[in-house]
DNA sequence: CCTCCACCGGAACGTGAGGAGT
DNA sequence: ACTCCTCACGTTCCGGTGGAGG
């Protein structure tokens, strides 16, 4: 977040002292800013009675001692896990879950916990939590899990530039250097670009004399070791964990919980607590939105100066969320993303104005696309390419794009518009792209009308 | 019933940036 | 400078696909 303010102010300084001239900048009027508002820009805010007592509690990063409603899974999984405090390998497990639903968090509790015992037991036990969407290759796997062995006074480094095969090698060295178990968390082990990596992953055992490895794979698809080579698949999944969603009443416990921790008492109406709850297992028990839901609803009562939360803020709560997510969605695709965006308002403004409320198919979107982007003076991409960009957008939320056959006329998308038209120009009134092509908007309507 | 359109979407491949060892 | 790798981004090719229309 940029503050226009105080870019102006660097502009405004920057302008005088690029004159040459030994002038000093003239902040008379930083003063007046100072003087006048800055010294006060936070007292209101201070004056502000503050709801929270501890605002981290509601936080989705959080993890509560505590996992309510999971107490089953975790006691299934400390059993699965208890081999590693003899040393002796647990059985490989796959933990399986839609989003929200505690899997990496008892996971997270689980592993702290044998730790600590391993360390009270004088055994040597570490787990390791790699998220695959981010290290989703095998390469880059055997880095993270080297670096969690390198020795801090020794020169190794972590491995770049090598063939996959002696970074294998070479992990597997700092790995076995003692005794000790490790269990390896691979989150998001669908995301897992290679599957070559899950073969040496489940085999790893194999090529150790000291260490025992098993693995924990997450994945919120359950069904993800489909394609997978019958011998990983049945090493994989040694042990399965399926996580069910919450229940409104399950989420209604777990807010309830921690919202007795994070706040002042008497902070919330009693509807505020079971609404939360409701809008979020109406989207699959997302605990995590839940939670969103709740402290956004808060901060939004507290900004107003309310002294409680009622069902009026988590409307407005649920509103901003959605808000903020398409906005931010959007203004991080990359530019030719952004020019089929324009595309999609530009179509939608014009069939709004011919009051046409067919949806837009792909071929005419294409059409406007490549339009738009010789506008600016981009090469329009291939329309092969833009069919994914359609399908990412399609899972991003903002379109809704279905496969539907013309007949005769062949076979193609319809795309419609899943945020209303206002709030997407609003959100990309600020866009780089916006003021160029504003007249093009006009020529292109007037044009077809 | 068959044809055929306008795409869909998987697969294979190319390119170039970037990081670090040799 | 070269090697060895990842990763993002893109293209071309091509076998489907499903229903309107002949």
């Amino acid at each position: 977040m940029i503050d226009p303010s105080s870019t102006k102010l660097v502009s405004k300084t920057t302008e005088q002292s690029s004159t040459g001239e030994s002038v000093q900048p003239d902040i008379s009027y930083i003063k007046r800013i100072d003087e006048q508002s800055l010294m006060h820009l936070f007292d209101g805010i201070l004056k502000k009675k503050p709801l929270f007592i501890d605002r981290e509690r509601l936080s989705t990063s959080y993890i509560p001692a505590t996992l309510p409603h999971r107490e089953q899974e975790i006691t299934e999984l400390a059993n699965i896990l208890a081999p590693a405090l003899d040393l002796n390998a647990p059985s490989n497990i796959i933990v399986y879950g839609k989003p929200g639903v505690g899997k990496t968090a008892a996971i997270t509790l689980v592993g702290k916990e044998l730790e600590r015992k391993a360390i009270e037991i004088g055994k040597r036990v570490s787990v390791i939590h790699i998220n695959c969407q981010y290290t989703g290759t095998l390469y880059r796997i055997l880095n993270t899990l080297a670096q969690q062995f390198i020795d801090n006074l020794s020169n190794d480094r972590p491995f770049i530039g090598l063939p996959t095969d002696e970074v294998y090698a070479k992990t597997l060295s700092l790995l076995d250097t003692t005794n000790r178990a490790v269990i390896i968390v691979l989150d998001e082990i669908d995301k897992l670009k290679e599957d070559t990596a899950l073969y040496l992953l489940t085999r790893i055992n194999n090529d150790l004399h000291n260490t025992k490895v098993s693995i924990i794979g997450i994945s919120n698809n359950l069904c993800f070791t489909d394609p997978l080579d019958a011998r990983v698949k049945s090493s994989l999944s040694q042990e399965t964990i399926v996580f069910n969603p919450y229940n409104a009443e399950q989420l209604q416990d777990i807010l309830r919980t921690r919202s007795q921790q994070a706040l002042k008492p008497d902070v919330l109406s009693v509807e505020v607590i079971p609404l939360c709850a409701a809008l979020a297992a109406q989207e699959h028990g997302d605990a995590r939105k839940a939670l969103d839901l709740l402290r956004v609803s808060i901060e939004i009562a507290e900004r107003k100066c309310d002294h409680a939360v009622s069902s009026k803020h988590v409307r407005l709560a649920q509103n901003k969320i959605e808000k903020d997510r398409i906005a931010e969605v959007i203004h991080s695709l990359p530019a030719q993303e952004r020019l089929l965006v324009h595309a999609i308002r530009v179509l939608q403004r014009y069939n709004k104005h011919m009051g046409n409320p067919s949806a837009m198919i792909t071929g005419e979107l294409y059409s406007q696309y490549a339009e738009i982007s010789k506008t600016v003076h981009y090469t329009p991409l291939s329309q092969r390419r833009v069919a994914d960009f359609i399908s990412e957008l399609d899972s991003l939320g903002i379109i809704s794009a279905k496969v539907i056959s013309k007949g005769r006329y062949g076979t193609t998308r319809e795309i419609q518009l899943m945020v209303p038209l206002t709030e997407l120009e609003h959100i990309l009134q600020d866009d780089e792209f916006t003021e160029e092509l504003g007249h093009i908007k006009m020529k292109n309507q007037t044009k077809l009308l």
